[in-house]
RNA sequence: GCGCCCAUAGCUCAGUGGAUUAGAGCGUUGGCCUCCGAAGCCAAAGGUCGCAGGUUCGAGUCCUGCUGGGCGCGCCA
């Protein structure tokens, strides 16, 4: 469990005995009091708010306050000392039974380890993420999306939510049209036709001459000199269907899998758009109108034009947003509605929406409309991932469309592998640009965060296969080591590398609160520091080392810290996708 | 012009819902392999947290303005 959890609930229970002790006022409310980490290690294991946030409420200075709730905490014998400092801070210092007990915790939870019920009872939980459209291969910056919000779906899965993972289709628009007519030459080509430059407004991509080939197949010659109207619909449903099934293979490749798959157009199909714009207009909230022009520079060719119109202003958006095309289709933003409010009918309380950033500009209508379906009730989070930099040793690496020389995310899997694609996109929190160095994530050195993980946990292993040839037929299992005696780990080393696994609960429940994966990463290195730095001890002191000749309890003890540290690692990895590795070379 | 996001060490970035003396990697300098994996570790140097105000007993963290960068801005998705 998280210790902090645990620290602040017997906190808690101190301030209601000051309170029975007549030292505190009856009635205080303790919702402030929070428990944290002190930045600096020097003031010991956490340190509490407590007297401060009281203090005003209690009338009575902060630190006479600190002053008697330290007494009071000092008693536990877990409890190695509690300070007041500044203005009122007190400061907590466990003694090392008590991080024997979370190191024994987190050996008996094994791959369980800092499972959480935080989401339990909160709600269904709707991540939406890539979606990319269905016209071509993805590129470096879907896979920044896809793994983001797989490994955020994971986070909150791990931590007790009810997650649905899902992808949604954008096979409605001018686009898709746009791919059908690019595919038609392609089928044509593939009959024979010369179709030379392929015109602009089309997609060139070498990729839908594949599709043309499926097309010929299927159809023969039947549509070769037919007019759009007659093959448009069956040609867009192929190529869609061809695009989608490569999307599919790409995502398979990073070990990315969505639960659920929803289809712009069977939504409006089945009549969703009308529904639920049906409801807001109900509600008063669509009227056709005319829209102001935008603040500021005035597009030189607008004329004032009568909308179908969302009131998005009265949700906090800056103008209101226009859901009917000219020519009585519905723009994007209508049938995003209707998806939305599709979404909040099975059932989610909790949406969220991995974007890429160009998208931002998007966010406040969405969430306008959110509020309006659902009577202020379902939360929209929409996380924008920022762009990916490709990089060869430092030199960004070209990319353009239409030199065809963009890079794919098939070319980058290919390149490095899904486990260093997954942690590398992890690296950074999602809105800051993030730069992806071929050179450098394929290096095997500390420079690289994978490999720096990974060789942590390498040598976890490492450690424990060589402690079996020592020991043969010993029980080397986290549940047996839990049992051991953890005492004889004195170091302080020891003791900071248990600390840092000791956090885990709370780093994961925060990162899942956050909605920031980035932060496993963080965590992930912290802990691989800890353990490289105990390693090396052990080259500078004989007696440091793991395998201690001639004193089995203090090996077992030490066999003990390494697993936990080893199947830290492994829970972390496992939750951002990659796969913790045994042996690197 | 308007809106959103960002600005922390030479470089790339963390900073756990405001709190005690702001952290890491790379790079630089100097150390550590007869020994469980040196693909690693230790130490030193390096910061007026973009600028200016404000709220607060207390701000890298919250608010306002400014500067600089990214993204967006009526029937494209």
């Amino acid at each position: 469990m998280n210790y902090f959890n645990l620290l602040l609930d017997r906190i808690k229970a101190d301030l209601e005995g000051l309170q029975a002790a007549g030292i505190l006022p009856a009635g205080l409310d303790f919702a402030a009091v929070a428990l944290d980490p002190p930045k600096d290690p020097k003031h010991g294991d956490v340190s509490t708010n407590a007297a401060m946030v009281l203090a005003k409420a209690a009338g009575k200075p902060p630190r006479e306050i600190a002053t008697a709730l330290a007494a009071r905490l000092r008693s536990y014998s877990d409890t190695d000392g509690a300070e007041v400092a500044g203005p009122g801070f007190l400061n907590l210092r466990l003694k090392p039974s008590f991080w024997y007990a979370r190191l024994s915790e987190a050996l008996n939870a094994g791959d369980e380890y800092g499972r959480s019920t935080l989401g339990r009872g909160k709600g269904a939980v709707n991540v939406e993420y890539v979606s990319a459209n269905p016209t071509g291969p993805m590129h470096v910056g879907h896979a920044r999306g896809a793994v983001f919000g797989d490994a955020l779906a994971a986070l909150l899965e791990f931590t007790g939510h009810d997650v649905t993972r899902e992808y949604y289709i954008n096979d409605d628009g001018a686009q898709v049209d746009v791919l059908a007519r690019s595919a038609y030459l392609r089928y044509r080509e593939a009959l024979g036709d010369r179709i030379g430059e392929i015109p602009s407004g089309l997609y060139p991509g070498e990729y839908l001459k594949d599709v043309g080939e499926g097309l010929v197949e299927l159809y023969k010659q039947r549509f070769h000199n037919a007019p759009e109207s007659e093959w448009m619909e069956p040609f867009r449903e192929f190529a869609v269907a061809e695009m989608m099934g490569e999307i599919r293979d790409d995502l398979e490749l990073l070990g990315v899998r969505h639960d659920v798959f929803t289809s712009e157009r069977g939504l409006v199909a089945e009549g969703k758009v009308d529904k639920s714009l049906g409801g807001l207009r109900r509600k008063g909230l669509v009227y056709e109108g005319v829209l102001e022009p935008p603040k500021g520079k005035e597009p030189e060719d607008w004329e004032p034009r009568q909308q179908t119109l969302f009131k998005a202003t009265q949700f906090g958006d800056d103008t209101d947003r226009p859901v009917q095309k000219s020519d009585g289709s519905w723009t994007y933003f209508a049938t995003d509605i209707a998806y939305h409010a599709d979404k909040i009918d099975r059932g989610f309380e909790t949406l969220i929406n991995v974007w890429g950033a160009d998208h931002g500009g998007y966010v406040k209508r969405m969430e306008a409309a959110v509020k309006a379906l659902s009577d202020g009730k379902v939360a929209l989070d929409v996380q924008l991932c920022q762009l990916v930099k490709l990089m060869d040793r430092g030199q960004p690496v070209k990319m353009s469309k239409r030199a065809g020389t963009f890079v794919t995310l098939r070319d980058v899997v290919d390149a490095v592998g899904k486990d260093v694609v997954r942690f590398i996109m992890l690296t950074r929190r999602n809105d800051a640009q993030l730069e992806f160095d071929y050179a450098v994530v394929t290096e095997e050195s500390k420079e690289n965060p994978v490999f720096y993980v990974q060789y942590a946990h390498a040598r976890c292993h490492s450690v424990l296969r060589k402690a079996l040839e020592v020991m043969p037929g010993v029980d080397l299992s986290s549940s047996s080591l839990a049992r051991v005696e953890l005492q004889r780990l004195t170091h302080p080393d020891e003791l900071a590398l248990i600390k840092v696994l000791a956090s885990w609960p709370r780093s994961v429940e925060s990162a899942a609160e956050a909605h920031e994966p980035h932060r496993v990463a963080f965590w992930l290195r912290d802990l691989a520091a800890a353990f490289h730095a105990l390693w090396n001890r052990g080259k500078e002191e004989e007696a440091l080392r793991f395998l201690v000749d001639g004193d089995r309890s203090l090996t077992l003890a030490r066999m003990a810290l390494v697993r936990g540290c080893a199947l830290g690692l492994a829970v972390g990895l496992r939750i951002m996708g990659v796969t913790p590795v045994e042996e690197l070379r």
